[in-house]
DNA sequence: TCAATTAGTCAGAAAAACATGACCACCTTA
DNA sequence: TAAGGTGGTCATGTTTTTCTGACTAATTGA
């Protein structure tokens, strides 16, 4: 009888990759509001109550990691810098919708 | 300017409580295999290297709660129990393997 | 010049998730 | 009658995740 995953971060289970940058307390509202508006900082501090600023930079940058979520910096006065869905992470919206779709 | 998500369980995002439900250390390999043929306590505790009696068993329990997987006795001695998919469950299949075609 | 905005980082505390070992009941085989 | 399998629960301890508060630096408006 042959084990599974001799370690936890096995990618014979390639969803759990993906299943892990999505989770977490506040990845999910982010990746869906960014299929809305580009996120600012600031803003998503103020919108999502009970958000600090740790674990929302600690979120989008995992995001961005994982190559949902792309950062560019506007060049305005004072700087703003937004965070906006790639390619990729466009690619997933219809595959949530259906996922809600069976809620 | 509106907040959003007076509380974390909030339900304005959807898919939130399902990526809940399959998020975890175990639960997404759980799924998995459910996928593949009835899950049996002992026999996963075998298999899944690391895992131990009191994840399997919370992570079971939230899939089923979640109404992912169905929990049923089979008169045999001693009783086997086993734990495999709903329809809602297999509903999710083929969305997964949308998911994984795109990492 | 002082306060407030922009977007963060850092250290430490609190909370949540996960693991460990003891224990339970039932049944079977030696 | 003792050991080992079935499928768990419970209390405790460890590890990971999340939160809090202090701090940074540049820019704007009063």
């Amino acid at each position: 009888m042959t084990t599974l995953n001799a370690d936890n971060t096995d990618d014979n289970c390639p969803a759990q990759a993906l299943l892990k940058t999505l989770s977490g307390k506040w990845k999910p509202q982010l990746f869906k509001l960014a299929t809305i508006a580009p996120l600012r900082f600031n803003n998503l501090l103020r919108q999502l109550e009970g958000s600090n600023k740790q674990s929302l930079s600690a979120a989008l940058k995992e995001l961005a990691d994982a190559g949902l979520l792309s950062k560019h910096t506007l060049q305005t006065k004072p700087l703003h810098i937004e965070y906006s869905l790639t390619k990729k992470g466009k690619l997933m919206i219809p595959i949530f919708e259906e996922l809600e779709g069976l809620i």
